[in-house]
DNA sequence: GTCTATACAGAGATAGAC
DNA sequence: GTCTATCTCTGTATAGAC
């Protein structure tokens, strides 16, 4: 990728991780680079595919986090932290229909294989320990979840069912 | 509601549970019902407040569905049926935020009500299965699951966690 | 590689006649 | 309560000059 590409992922990233989604417009792209939006079409074919890129990125910067943690415990909070660091980003990942057609292969495996690793290759539990941290996430970011519920507990008690199944 | 106000009501209802979200526009609507879209503007003063409605009605409807289950895998069942029969309505009601400004008092916890009698009032408990549940349906729904993933499993595996805290 | 100009689409919503 | 006509806005994307 060209350096002006490079730059180019740096602003939609940016501009996704202060806005949303939505906030990633053509227009908008091209006037934090000081150019204009039709002239981002020299760089990329369409604005999936810049977005596709941004997905890339988030989910190797994702993926290294969580390989450094050890336990499913770590795992998760590990993983929190980040959807709550980078909300908007997290939603890019993980909400909605992923353009797997537009990554590069292995990018999601990657990103999959600490939680797999953590569960001992138990594919159901890897599952089951992913929805449950994703819902939490994503109820919380949602905004559905009462103001004043512990969510720190929520979590604990959801980790304990699955953190320690040799105890149930 | 008058009578034009429930049909309104019903179409949106419609187009939505066939077409997503993005399938309710005000033009749409109005073409469903043989009317022009600002027709619907003597009813309704804006999209949000149809939107509204049609939370409300499918809220209600989810909750009748759970009120009837009676233990927490029953409660799962039910949710998890609802949501692929009806995964726009599921999404509509669940995901994102909530106009909570624009829907009747009591409609939310009313939904919530099946699933904190299942598990005694934990509210820790609830929570946590609830994030399990939704994040299943969600994670399904948006095709994140290989596609030979066996999700009866994976739910089975996560409801175990939840449902009988006694032998933790 | 960047520009200007522009096409094109589709959305929500309003004004005012009937 | 419904209509027609229309406004306004905001997107993606292309053509062709420089």
């Amino acid at each position: 990728m060209s350096e002006r590409s490079e730059q180019i992922v740096d602003a939609a990233r940016a501009l996704i991780d202060e806005g949303g989604s939505a906030a990633l417009t053509m227009r908008a792209l091209g006037e934090r680079l000081n150019i204009r939006a039709p002239s981002l079409y020299k760089h990329f074919p369409n604005k999936s595919a810049v977005e596709a890129q941004v997905i890339t990125r988030a989910m190797r910067e994702l993926a290294s986090a969580l390989a450094r943690a050890d336990s499913l415990v770590a795992l998760a909070a590990t993983y929190r932290a980040y959807a709550l660091a980078h909300p908007h980003l997290y939603r890019l990942m993980n909400c909605g229909p992923l353009p797997r057609h537009l990554l590069p292969p292995g990018v999601e495996d990657a990103a999959a294989l600490p939680l797999v690793r953590a569960v001992g290759g138990e594919m159901n539990r890897a599952r089951a320990a992913w929805a449950f941290a994703h819902g939490m996430i994503i109820l919380e970011l949602d905004g559905r979840f009462p103001p004043d519920a512990d969510l720190d507990s929520a979590w604990s008690t959801g980790l304990a069912a699955f953190a320690d199944p040799a105890r149930r």
